[in-house]
DNA sequence: GAAGATTGAATATTCAATCTTA
DNA sequence: TAAGATTGAATATTCAATCTTC
């Protein structure tokens, strides 16, 4: 047996697994690149002594929606976590005085997640720290028609990942 | 007072809010495309009655090493996950068969987890499924050559992210 | 003392079951 | 019966403290 064939035979095991591919591995840059990020906006929280990330999250998506309100079940479709979990989460949120649930007076199954004044004020002491720091990440490499650009590639991914 | 000095004041409180960035909303689109798929993968893999999708990021990455092993720390780091929740997800992994620990024979501190071969069969089996699943949610709109450019783009971001 | 890993308490998240209203 | 939201049990994750080895 040729040196050739031993360094064939030790690799073997290895090979069983099924090869990377081009989109696998944007993947897998995708979801190391968000983690990172989030650890470090997690950290840059916590450092200034606000509120985690999810809760930065809630916030800044309410405070996008009309009338600074959202159905239960959009804004949770809109974080992509599970309804039950936002219940919870926005529980936290209202025990904290940042939000209030407003009940729908036509459907009376439908809550509304609504920003109050604390919490908009919170949200706008957030937001500079936090978009401080996606500068931070973003800028020192990405253009701001690099960043577009990534932004259009990524909502197009998602456009066909949602549709499914 | 105006209508149109009404519909001003009514809006007023939406204007404290810091505007948003290109940045920001990169980052927003990063974050949302990622919770999407993260959620599609799941569904895929509770369907085929497989383990949950953390158990795969963990024998994917470990089966990328070599000697198909990797120290604890080294490994929480590349999951960018806490060294004590690593500790415990490779726990259930071990129980289940698919890891086991190794101890360094030269620094008695450091322990691997390394792959069984239950744990490079079950990933054999698991791989073709994601990758498929990874399949829809971006050939329907990347390129191959897209895929690599997304790829080098989040690279180059999460370099920065690290370096800090 | 510092590095590497683990453990226990506290917190957060999910899943399935439940409750209310349309 | 179905839609919307909530609750409770089970699971998973973090944070801080601990243990071992360098």
């Amino acid at each position: 047996m040729s040196k050739q064939a031993i360094a064939t035979v030790s690799r073997e095991r290895r090979t069983k697994v099924p090869a990377r591919s081009p989109h696998g591995d944007a993947w897998e840059s995708l979801t190391r690149t968000h983690a990172a990020i989030v650890q470090r906006l997690q950290e840059t929280l916590s450092a200034a002594d606000f509120p985690p990330l999810p809760w930065y999250e809630v916030l800044a998506t309410v405070a996008e929606a009309p009338e600074e309100q959202m159905r239960m079940g959009d804004l949770a479709e809109a974080l992509v976590i599970t309804r039950g979990g936002l219940t919870k989460l926005v529980d936290r949120l209202v025990k904290a005085g940042l939000l209030e649930r407003v009940f729908c007076a036509t459907d009376r199954r439908v809550s509304y997640a609504a920003l109050t004044d604390a919490g908009r004020d919170l949200l706008a002491e957030m937001r500079p720290a936090v978009i401080a720091e996606l500068e931070v990440a973003f800028s020192a490499n990405l253009s701001v028609a690099q960043a577009n650009e990534l932004r259009q590639t990524l909502d197009s991914v998602r456009g066909s990942a949602c549709a499914g």
